[in-house]
DNA sequence: ATCAGTGCAAACTTTTTGCACCGCA
DNA sequence: TGCGGTGCAAAAAGTTTGCACTGAT
């Protein structure tokens, strides 16, 4: 996993004849090294030179292209993007509910498989066709005071 | 579960010194009867009686209040609404991709307290304190064809 | 009389789109 | 040259707020 990131994707958009063009890059770029999914805020925070309506398009180009997953939104209501499961592996997330932030998580292989065996048995009971999983853990982070302080507005730990 | 949700809403109100006004019955009301969370618009179709603004103060208002809990967003980018979970008992949704449909479905325990014990893990893991977890499970329901067909603007199965 | 609640319209925030220009992943 | 990509500005969509009026959980 994580290996050839940039290649699989310029495959993948390759495949719809789009291009794996230089914004394109430096936006996988920023999903690759960001710890959890970014917020399209934290992007041009993180890449200037990115504007934002050319963001939130190749966004979308890449999200058609199954480079990029959308996570509807995060706690204060903006939407959060990281790469693909398939190109970083499956994980859950540790959403801080007093920052805010994100950080990607994995379960241990014992759970992930009790979990797969549960949604087989609501798909057979309700008629449910599952293709997929989505867990987001709420809590306060490492960084973050139990005490009542001040928001922190890092984009150390983003979205 | 779900016994007197009415009653514990007009409680934690006066609690907060805000009355259980006939609005805001209505909104508990439409809750209580979705069997799932349900989006702004969802609820002004289901009650047209209701004005848009003051759904959403009354929502904040409920919110604060624990009578009601905000869902972020829902696969299409609105924001979705449910009463609390100590009001409903805990579950997690079904999420179609398709319609756009989110219906609440409860886990055995077994796998509730499997879950628990790997968060308790996370928790002394990464430091992390944990509150509550959200799970989502994505896919196709019942009523959508696999086939490519005119999505549904059904009411239905909301949010 | 009081003060929270309500409805309308306007403002605000986030995301999408139209259009002209750019540039070759 | 062609055609996808980019950037700006405007529009659209969803949510919040100011203000005057209502009404009594």
């Amino acid at each position: 996993m994580g290996t050839d990131v940039h290649g699989l994707a310029a495959e993948r958009l390759q495949g719809g004849r789009k291009r794996y063009t230089r914004r394109r890059q430096e936006l996988v770029e920023l999903l690759l090294a960001a710890r959890g999914p970014l917020t399209v805020e934290h992007i041009l925070t993180l890449g200037p030179q990115l504007r934002l309506s050319s963001v939130y398009r190749n966004l979308t180009v890449l999200e058609d292209a199954d480079v990029v997953r959308r996570l509807s939104r995060d706690p204060a209501g903006h939407a959060c993007f990281e790469l693909s499961e398939d190109l970083t592996g499956h994980h859950h997330h540790l959403a801080c509910k007093r920052c805010g932030a994100m950080t990607d998580v994995e379960l241990t292989d014992a759970i992930e498989e009790h979990l797969e065996r549960e949604l087989d048995r609501l798909a057979l009971e309700r008629g449910f066709e599952v293709t997929s999983h989505r867990l987001d853990i709420f809590g306060r982070c490492q960084s973050c005071p139990s005490v009542e302080t001040s928001l922190s507005t890092e984009i150390a730990s983003p979205c």
